[in-house]
DNA sequence: GTACAGGCAGTAT
DNA sequence: ATACTGCCTGTA
């Protein structure tokens, strides 16, 4: 644990956008992971925030009920992350982002409610996504007492399959809600099934998931990267886009050294599968994890200007 | 009032 | 095949 990059920042990772229903009560962090209710305390003893980045032995953890290890699985922890970040060396701006943020990492979530969680991240903002998923837990999730304090775990496909579209609707999706009872649907018939999905190659994985109404390019890369394994999926929003565009100029031309033409804003599907297969070329099979730096990187420090 | 928020599907070309 | 357009809903 002596190059920075090795730090372990559990706080930042679960900031970092990619997790919806975590928050803080008091000094502890408290979230849902499919059944189980997750905690982590910073250690009292620790000179955590005195001198040094944060590491793995700062922290506590805790689950109910209990789930061994809970930590190593969904940080990553047995990834070799020295080793995969020392392979974005040769671009400046991710490399950067390494520096500026150490301890982010890349998480391992609950596949089932990885998927749902992204069906409600189309087209809404952050607050709206967590404000869905919350009522979705507490009107079909089991109630859960730990801490004294109340959770709802996450709902099983099961039951959103048996819901009504107009109690799904309730809980404040919109028209989110016909792709919720899609992904339910295509779960319970097993016709998307994690084990399956693990197995097969990032291309074919996708190719299925996308078969699902609701979930398109974007969707399904953060499905993939998530809680698929799939380390090389690079999902690109709106604020992969504007880096992609603003620091990534060469991308802008295709195999047939065509100039793709986009605003800043908005790519096609056919640009997304284009600069998506270019990415993933120019950062190799843990591209996802240089998206992650990326996307932190632009909402931390260039977000306030757009 | 209306623009917008971590895209997508349906429809028109 | 590729481009264009409307969309639930709450907030600024």
């Amino acid at each position: 644990m002596t190059d920075s990059s090795s730090f372990f920042n559990p706080e930042i990772s679960i900031n970092s956008g990619q997790m919806f229903q975590w928050h803080k009560i008091n000094d502890s962090w408290y979230g849902v992971y499919g059944d189980h209710i997750l905690k982590f305390s910073f250690r009292k003893s620790s000179s955590y925030s005195e001198c040094h980045s944060p590491e793995y032995g700062d922290f506590e953890f805790y689950s109910y009920p209990e789930l061994e290890k809970w930590e190593s699985r969904l940080f990553r922890l047995d990834d070799d992350i020295e080793k995969i970040l020392s392979g974005f060396s040769h671009d400046a701006l991710v490399s950067e982002a390494i520096r500026e943020y150490p301890g982010l990492r890349l998480l391992r979530q609950e596949p089932h409610q990885c998927m749902f969680s992204f069906v409600c991240a189309n087209n809404t903002s952050i607050t709206m996504i967590r404000r869905m998923l919350s009522n979705l837990s507490r009107k079909f999730g089991s109630k859960v007492i730990y801490d004294g304090k109340e959770f709802f775990t996450f709902p099983t496909a099961n039951t959103l399959h048996r819901a009504t579209l107009s109690e799904i609707c309730t809980c404040g999706p919109g028209y989110r809600s016909t792709s919720i009872k899609a992904l339910a649907k295509s779960l319970v018939r097993e016709e998307l099934d994690v084990k399956h999905l693990m197995r097969l190659s990032y291309e074919h994985a996708k190719e299925h998931l996308m078969e699902i109404h609701g979930i398109g390019n974007k969707i399904a890369d953060c499905i993939l990267l998530f809680s698929l394994e799939k380390l090389e999926a690079f999902p690109i929003d709106i604020w992969i886009t504007r880096a992609l565009f603003n620091y990534y100029g060469w991308l802008n031309q295709n195999k047939d050294n065509e100039t793709i033409r986009y605003n800043r804003d908005k790519i096609t599907p056919k640009q997304y599968t284009q600069i998506s297969e270019t990415i993933r070329r120019y950062f190799g099979k843990y591209a996802g994890y240089a998206q992650q730096f990326l996307f932190y990187h632009m909402r931390e420090e260039v977000g306030r200007e757009w």
